[in-house]
DNA sequence: TCCTTTGCCGAACACACTGTTTGTTTTCCT
DNA sequence: AGGAAAACAAACAGTGTGTTCGGCAAAGGA
C-alpha cells in the first residue's frame, strides 16, 4: 500500500549498486564479474539474484535517472542546446563516466544512451517542424554517433580537452549541416 | 628461411578462420566460444591456442586486408570520397558486417574499424592543408563516430535503407561543417 | 628415400563465473 | 508480539577458459 519499501530491499540495492560502481572504477565494466559485486556488497549470492538479473539491470536503473536527458523540446533557441550541459556534466563525474562509456565500459550501456540520445534529439526536429521519415532519422542517427563519438573518445584517455572544446568541434561539424537539413522544409 | 609457411599451418588457421566466421554469421560475435570454434574447425583445443590468444585474434588479421581502408588521400575532387564506396561495399558483404558491427558484434572489432577509419580521415584533412590540432583531431572523431553510427544502425535492423540513403544523410549532415572547419585557414 | 623437425591430436586438468535451489535465520512492519 | 518478507550460506550443475602432457603423423630438406 504504502509507496515506501522495505528497508531491508533498499539496503539491499543501494549496497549492490554502490559496489557496482566502486568496481567498475577499479576494473572497468566488463572486468566486474556478479561474484565481484556480491563480494564487496557483502550480500547474499541468491539476494543479487532475487532483485537483479545481472549486472547490467543494477545500471540500467540509473540512466533513467539522468535529468538531462529529458530536456523540454524547445523550438527557438540555439539548436540542440543540451550538448554543452551534458558535456559538463559528464566532466564533473569524469572517472565513473569514463569506465562506463570508454572502451573498457559496456556496450550496452552505451547503445541505451545512445538510443535515449537519440529520442531526444528526434523530438527537437520534430518541434522544430521537421518532417517525420527515414532521412531524419538517418541524420539523428549522425547527430547522436558524432556527439557520442566524442563522448567515447574523450572518456578513453583525453585528460586535457575541456567541455567547451569538446561542445566547439561538436558545433563545427554538425551544426551547419543540421541547419540545412531542417531549413528544407 | 622461405616465405612459405608448412602447409598444415596454412590448413589449420585456415579452417579456424572459416568456422568462425560461419559461426559469427549464424550466432553473433559475442555468442560465439572458442569452443564452438574449434569444434565446428575441427581443430584440438591446444592447437586453436597454439596459433591463437583468442577468437579476438582470428579475426584483427583480417581487418588490415580492407582495401578501402586504404584509400589514396586525394587533395582534390569531392570531400571524404571514400564514403559511398564503402557503404556499397558493406552492403555487398551484409550478413558479415551485420554480425561483425552490429549491437550483437564484438565492441573491440569495432573499436578497431573506427581507429583505421580515423586515420584514413586525418590524413585527407591534413592533405587538405589542415593544420595537426587537437581540434582537428576532434573534428576527425565527430565525422568517425557519424558515419560508425549510421553503419551500425544500419547493421542492427534496417534493411530498405540503401547504400545511397546512407550516404545522403552523411554528406548532408557532416560535409557543411567540414567544409567550414577546412576553409579557416 | 630416409630422417628430423614441426605441428597436430585428444584427453585431462585446474580454474572461474553463472544462475538456481534448499532450508534456516534475521529483520522488518503492524 | 507475531506473521510475513527478506537475507543468508552452502552447495549444485552447467559452461567456458587456457594450459599441459605424451603419442602420433605429416612435412620438407638431405
Amino acid at each position: 500500500m504504502s509507496g515506501k519499501v522495505d528497508r531491508r530491499v533498499r539496503r539491499t540495492r543501494q549496497a549492490i549498486h554502490r559496489a557496482l560502481v566502486e568496481l567498475v572504477l577499479e576494473k572497468g565494466y566488463d572486468g566486474v564479474t556478479v561474484t565481484d559485486i556480491i563480494e564487496r556488497a557483502d550480500v547474499g549470492r541468491s539476494t543479487f539474484y532475487a532483485h537483479f538479473t545481472g549486472k547490467q539491470e543494477v545500471l540500467f536503473g540509473d540512466l533513467g535517472g539522468l535529468a538531462f536527458l529529458h530536456p523540454a523540446p524547445s523550438t527557438d533557441g540555439p539548436l540542440l542546446a543540451f550538448t554543452l550541459p551534458v558535456f559538463e556534466h559528464v566532466a564533473d563525474e569524469r572517472s565513473l563516466v569514463r569506465a562506463l562509456l570508454g572502451r573498457r565500459g559496456g556496450a550496452a550501456i552505451v547503445a541505451r544512451g545512445e538510443q535515449m540520445l537519440a529520442r531526444v534529439v528526434r523530438e527537437e526536429f520534430l518541434a522544430r517542424g521537421a518532417a517525420p521519415s527515414v532521412f531524419l532519422d538517418l541524420t539523428v542517427t549522425c547527430v547522436v554517433g558524432a556527439f557520442m563519438g566524442l563522448l567515447r573518445e574523450w572518456a578513453d584517455g583525453d585528460t586535457t580537452t575541456t567541455p567547451a572544446d569538446l561542445d566547439a568541434a561538436f558545433r563545427a561539424v554538425v551544426i551547419p549541416g543540421v541547419e540545412a537539413v531542417l531549413a528544407r522544409r
